[in-house]
DNA sequence: ACGGCGCTGGCAACTTGTTGCCAACCGCCC
DNA sequence: GGGCGGTTGGCAACAAGTTGCCAGCGCCGT
């Protein structure tokens, strides 16, 4: 048994910038999970910080980000996110579990965002071998079964606003006939929709729709 | 910013236990999640670590436990957790995603299983504040949309067996005209079958069912 | 106003799914 | 063998879902 000066706290995302942008610079497998883009990833769009991503090649760096899928529900953040996949080759999943916000830098370095205290949020950044070890499985384990942004994107974007109510009714078990009463729509217009739903989702039977909605945390 | 003696290593499940078992005597909170029984929880049996857990009093300690899905396809497994929660009180949910063995308690110190070497597992036991917060928080968002044991327990042990090929049919979004002479049934039977199938799930629709089945990671 | 375009919803024909009924069948125990 | 409980699967009646067709309506742009 050892022990070693493993962890370090920052505080707020200047400091961390500051700190660790070195190894941005540096690292060829950059892993990152989030919930959305309010903090670390908005502070990426300081022109240093593009600057000296801009300066690299895609390829040169495996870039894996991991969003939550309610995420994409802004339209703003849905572009971003495309943006960032296109110039900076970054591979991007979604997810529909919720995620601690966490960046991997080539399975050598840890930073867990931790709480806010004083307006500012206090990262902890791991460098200890087998607790980044622990951590990327972690991670692992949730980028595994994730799906593709692109998958997302066009099975999603369509589907939320075309159906948002559609799918609840379908969910509760509620029949064709009083789903279309529910919501003011001819039976004929009501299976359209549920058509158009499947269709979508690229299913070809109610029971697949579901399975699909389910996966996709649309219900 | 600051920088702390905040990991320890220990290798192997006899090391881990002794220099811990001290402190699950007088922990109040213990959360953990394992893919599957087979190391720290084997340990558990102990003679000396079931002695001191038989001595704790139900209501005195927090107990939750989170586990893979696939580890109640074993019956044996199943039993087990039915009893550590009938016997010990303890919290036990289920959910469908691969987990790494992480440990955590009264949230304030986490232990992470590592990698195997030499035959022997190692752990991390990290004690500092904003990183056993971070774990914590990943902990918490894989425990809340896990599933009760008793509720995926009575809902799953019967179905499996029940409907084991039944369910990919539906997922494919086979008919049941062809799904029948697949599996060499009648369509009345495989229909039976279905009709049990969503009995279980407690759906009225196949849509409902689809999604039931995903969200119990059965799809 | 007029025509085009898109969405709506009734109708109808058809498919698929849901259920009760019952005869046939199988394994088992007496 | 004969009775018994459980499973099977054909039949049928009915409910639910799927689709094409088409008339009606509102919203443009000309």
């Amino acid at each position: 048994m050892h022990t070693g000066e493993a962890v370090t706290i920052v505080h707020g995302e200047q400091e961390l910038l500051a700190r660790t942008m070195h190894l941005f610079a540096t690292a060829t497998d950059v892993a990152c999970a989030a919930d959305d883009l309010a903090t670390w990833a908005t502070a990426q769009s300081t022109d240093e910080f593009a600057e000296l991503v801009r300066d690299r090649h895609p390829g040169d760096v495996r870039l894996r980000k991991l969003y939550r899928s309610a995420l994409l529900l802004d339209p703003v953040a849905a572009q971003r996110l495309a943006r960032d996949r296109d110039r900076h080759g970054a591979h991007i999943r979604i997810t529909t579990d919720e995620i601690n916000e966490t960046i991997i830098l080539d399975r050598r370095l840890v930073i867990l965002a931790g709480d806010l205290s004083g307006g500012r949020r206090s990262y902890s950044i791991i460098t200890q071998r087998e607790a980044v070890q622990g951590v990327t499985s972690l991670f692992d384990a949730a980028w595994r079964p994730a799906t593709e942004l692109a998958v997302y994107d066009t099975q999603i974007a369509e589907i939320r606003q075309l159906a948002p109510q559609v799918l609840d009714l379908l969910s509760q078990g509620v029949k064709d006939e009083a789903a279309a009463r529910t919501l003011r729509l001819g039976v004929r217009t009501y299976r359209r929709r549920v058509a158009e739903l499947m269709d979508a989702l690229g299913a070809e039977s109610r029971f697949q729709a579901g399975a699909r909605a389910r996966e996709l945390g649309l219900v």
